[in-house]
DNA sequence: GCGGATCAC
DNA sequence: TATGGTGATCCGC
């Protein structure tokens, strides 16, 4: 009774394909109807017959796990219960709310970076991306459930007006480089996670702000001191920042002092959530855009409270056992990172949706899920995170993927294929670094997936060395496929690295006064 | 080590 | 007309 889902099948394969509301700014819109039109656009296609297969391997799984928990025997459940109250004695023992950490993230990043650079845009809905694929939304466009990972045709059908705005990687990249520079003056170590988002460890520059003077933590409204003809001219066009949102739930940055009245400065004070204000107060000044923070004692809670108030806002939440297990009561187990789309169905299955749940049935699921998955929701349940940000070390792995329309011709896909040899051996040798494991990924028209791989004996760098590697793989494929061409329309080479020797330099980057450093490590 | 899958951005 | 590219990790062989 209890390993039979009530769900349909429509209503349990709308997780993969419908409307992603876990995002912000897609609060109380028409879902039944966007899901209709998603469901209208994608039906017959390929990719929705994949996606289709794709769950039914998902329900399959869940099915598995419900036939062994209904195989579990109290005596079982009962020795798991007391191995996890000892783990969790453990855990608690090891809980630091010592550090405060600040996960920051853009708001809208790609396209508040567009509509700041063409006003006409600001008070349409737009996108970033192409009728192929969307990057990101603004909230206006989101209104209309149009959101990132989605197409741009579906995006189209359900809001008509949408621009579609092509990417200017470039740009995005020198204003995450503006706001990093920002990033280091409060933890010269943080870690970004990409253009528009880092983790900061904050509990240093705390301990030092408290003996700041005022005019350390006085900011002005403007950071550039000599503006150019043409930064005058946009500011008589606009007030300051763009009209992002039609209203923020947060606290806007720069609320307190009016230009006028404080002489164009603002002051901060010296407590987290004044410090963190400031730096966004900054972000926004030097790039007019807006950027969401969280403030917790680890990585998994701030990153969590970063979305709690965004756009435009922050969400602090205090370093105490009980304000900690109190917010994880209610969240929802999709918003940790970390637990996607498949994990929340198959813990959905098991009644868990909400974090205290799996505190509840972490003996079940100790007898269900592996022991790292286990001790991962455990630590969740506890609200339990890294609280020391480490940059990442050397990078493991290196690719390179490329799709197209369909490709059947054995020649022509060997010439691909030599394409992207060249192309990854380029990039290793930007980075002096050399492979061990080549692999060939394929998608084929059908979006089905296969990855063969060869482990080399000498770690390998030129072209010819990959293409003598991969050519081999894609053979192989293309005669098992037996009299049948490959129909691919996607490519792609990923390469493990072979790990640097113990001699070999290991570099990091850091910034400090506005610069940016390349330090070795250790 | 290999291949499939999941996840994040 | 049309559903991305890059990197990491985990699981079960």
């Amino acid at each position: 009774m209890d390993n039979e889902p009530t769900a349909t099948k429509d209503e349990g394969f709308l997780s993969r394909m419908a409307l992603n509301d876990n995002k912000a700014g897609m609060e109380g819109l028409d879902r039944d109807k966007i899901n209709s039109i998603i469901m209208e656009s994608s039906k017959g296609s390929k990719f929705y017959e994949n996606e289709l297969k794709k769950d039914q391997q998902v329900n399959q799984r869940i099915e598995k796990m419900m036939l062994q928990k209904a195989r579990i025997t109290q005596a079982q459940l009962k020795k798991a219960q007391a191995q996890v109250e000892k783990m969790t004695l453990a855990l608690e023992r090891s809980r630091d709310l010592s550090r405060v950490i600040v996960h920051v993230d853009m708001d809208a990043f790609y396209a508040a970076v567009e509509m700041r650079d063409c006003p006409e845009l600001k008070t349409k809905p737009m996108a970033v991306g192409s009728m192929s694929m969307l990057s990101t939304s603004n909230y206006h466009a989101r209104k209309y459930g149009v959101r990132a990972a989605m197409p741009g045709f579906i995006a189209k059908k359900l809001c008509s007006d949408l621009v579609i705005v092509p990417p200017n990687f470039d740009k995005y990249r020198a204003v995450s480089e503006e706001i990093r520079e920002i990033f280091a003056d409060y933890d010269p170590h943080f870690l970004p996670m990409s253009l528009d988002e880092a983790y900061l460890d904050f509990t240093e520059h705390l301990q030092q702000r408290q003996a700041w003077p005022e005019s350390l933590r006085t900011h002005r409204y403007t950071e550039k001191e000599n503006p150019t003809p043409k930064d005058i001219e946009a500011k008589k066009e606009e007030d300051l920042s763009p009209v992002l949102f039609e209203e923020s739930p947060g606290s806007p940055p720069g609320l307190h002092g009016s230009k006028g009245a404080n002489e164009g400065s603002e002051l901060f004070g010296t407590c987290v959530e004044e410090a963190v204000r400031e730096m966004r107060f900054r972000i926004e000044q030097k790039t007019t855009l807006t950027a969401s923070a969280g403030i917790a004692p680890n990585m998994m809670l701030a990153k969590v409270c970063s979305d709690k108030n965004k756009p435009n806002g922050q969400y602090r939440l205090p370093p105490t056992r009980e304000a900690v297990m109190d917010f994880m009561e209610d969240l929802p187990v999709r918003k940790v990172c970390g637990i996607g789309k498949v994990s929340e169905k198959m813990l959905n299955a098991l009644g868990i949706t909400k974090c205290s749940h799996l505190g509840q049935q972490m003996a079940l699921l100790s007898l269900l899920f592996s022991e790292t998955s286990c001790r991962n929701f455990m630590e969740v349940s506890l609200g339990l995170g890294s609280t020391r940000i480490s940059r990442h070390e050397e990078r493991k792995s290196m690719s390179i993927e490329r799709t197209f329309k369909e490709l059947s011709d054995a020649e022509e896909q060997f010439s691909l294929c030599r394409e992207l040899c060249k192309d990854l051996a380029e990039d290793m040798k930007k980075e002096g670094l050399k492979g061990k494991t080549v692999s060939l990924k394929l998608k084929n028209v059908n979006f089905e997936v296969k990855t063969r791989a060869q482990t080399l004996p000498c770690a390998v760098a030129a072209e010819e060395e990959i293409f003598a590697v991969a050519k081999d793989l894609l053979k192989t494929e293309i005669d098992n496929e037996g009299p049948h061409p490959l129909k691919l329309r996607l490519m792609e080479l990923p390469c493990t690295l072979q790990q640097p020797a113990g001699r070999a330099k290991r570099f990091s980057i850091f910034y400090s006064g506005g610069l940016r450093w390349i330090r070795r490590i250790r």
